[in-house]
DNA sequence: GAAGCGTGGTG
DNA sequence: TCACCAAGCTT
């Protein structure tokens, strides 16, 4: 495509998202953002991180009680790390969850209490990748990054109809999206982009009659939209299996361990088990272990069956393995998807 | 560079 | 039902 016709389909674009931008908590709407306001960087970049391979239906109530419960980041350094863990329960990748307070406690440390502006002293933060660091830049202080996720690589592989597949196109695509980033707005530019990937130039069915890029997309002039950006088909997942063993004893308390920090679920709280690749492991005290039910669930890379085994024990029970946490100090809530789908398999509260 | 890392929605 | 997918980062 000549550069006047892209540079017309990027004032194209931001036009529609002045009109329809969607309404999000933690942006500042285009009009607002014309006006000077700009978005707090704290509020932006814990987004982006929960953002991260996730979809923002997904995002909004965690959004709202993180900022709620540790409204800056300095307030989000001060927090416990297994209050942190625990309201991010549920939300996955959880490496996300240790790496955001790293990089709140980095953040108040070494900066002062103040997000760095600067894409690379982002990228240097932990958590914070080459996306992220460009999004942030964009969005908080409209430096002009060239921001690649996910959405971008889609949008541009369909406007200029690049047919290299997935992910050996990434370079080309970084290519085509810095030569489609505008000097004027990149911030407004980035999340037009996402908008459009999220609501319209969706990965399945894009809805072309309703895109301001259409009359500019080579996809969509050939009938490709549906078929860009091609993609390797991914290897098959195992199937493995587990056991975990939910003990709980005569005062209510149930039998909880914190998982190693690396590693699935790491350092979130879990039951005690066995692993998931054939190892084997011993019950974390002597009791009479009844079947309980099986709970099935898939993770990234493999589908786990996990067998659910129930103990009710005496006060005095010592395990080998795990704490014994008062049923009062215990939510569901506070535990990953996984174990929650463990604990309502022996049906009861 | 490839593998590892969650979950809920969807077609 | 089930494979695929979402605003990626780390090792």
């Amino acid at each position: 495509m000549r550069d006047d016709r892209v540079m017309t389909a990027g004032v194209a674009l931001l036009a529609w998202y002045d009109r329809a931008a969607r309404v999000l908590p933690w942006r500042v709407s285009p009009g607002d953002r014309a006006l000077g306001v700009r978005p707090d960087p704290y509020r932006v970049w814990l987004s982006e991180v929960m953002l991260q391979q996730t979809t923002v239906a997904a995002v909004q109530g965690y959004f709202h009680r993180f900022t709620t419960r540790w409204p800056d980041v300095a307030a989000l350094a001060a927090a416990a790390d297994a209050e942190v863990m625990a309201e991010w329960a549920g939300l996955g990748y959880y490496a996300r969850a240790r790496n955001l307070l790293a990089c709140a406690r980095a953040v108040v440390a070494d900066h002062g209490g103040q997000f760095p502006s600067r894409r690379e002293a982002l990228q240097a933060l932990p958590g914070i990748g080459p996306y992220t660091a460009a999004a942030i830049a964009a969005i908080a202080h409209d430096a002009a990054e060239v921001v690649v996720d996910g959405n971008v690589e889609r949008v541009m592989a369909r406007l200029f109809a690049h047919p290299e597949p997935m992910p050996a196109a990434k370079p080309a695509l970084i290519g085509l999206a810095a030569q489609f980033t505008p000097r004027l707005r990149p911030g407004d530019h980035a999340q037009a982009v996402m908008d459009l990937g999220a609501t319209i130039c969706t990965p399945r069915n894009p809805t072309c009659p309703d895109c301001p890029l259409a009359e500019f997309c080579a996809a969509c002039a050939m009938g490709l939209q549906a078929e860009l950006p091609r993609k390797l088909a991914k290897p098959e997942k195992p199937i493995r299996q587990g056991v975990v063993w939910i003990a709980r004893r005569a005062d209510g308390a149930w039998l909880l361990e914190q998982r190693p920090e690396r590693g699935l679920l790491g350092g979130m709280l879990g039951w005690p088990g066995t692993g998931w690749d054939g190892s084997d492991a011993a019950p974390p005290l002597d009791a009479d272990w009844q079947a309980a039910g099986e709970v099935r669930h898939t993770f990234t890379h493999f589908h786990l069956t996990l067998t659910v085994l129930h103990a009710e024990t005496p006060q005095n029970a010592t395990p080998d393995r795990g704490c014994f946490l008062g049923a009062n100090a215990f939510r569901p809530a506070d535990l990953p998807t996984l174990m929650r789908k463990a604990h309502a398999a022996i049906g009861h509260s």
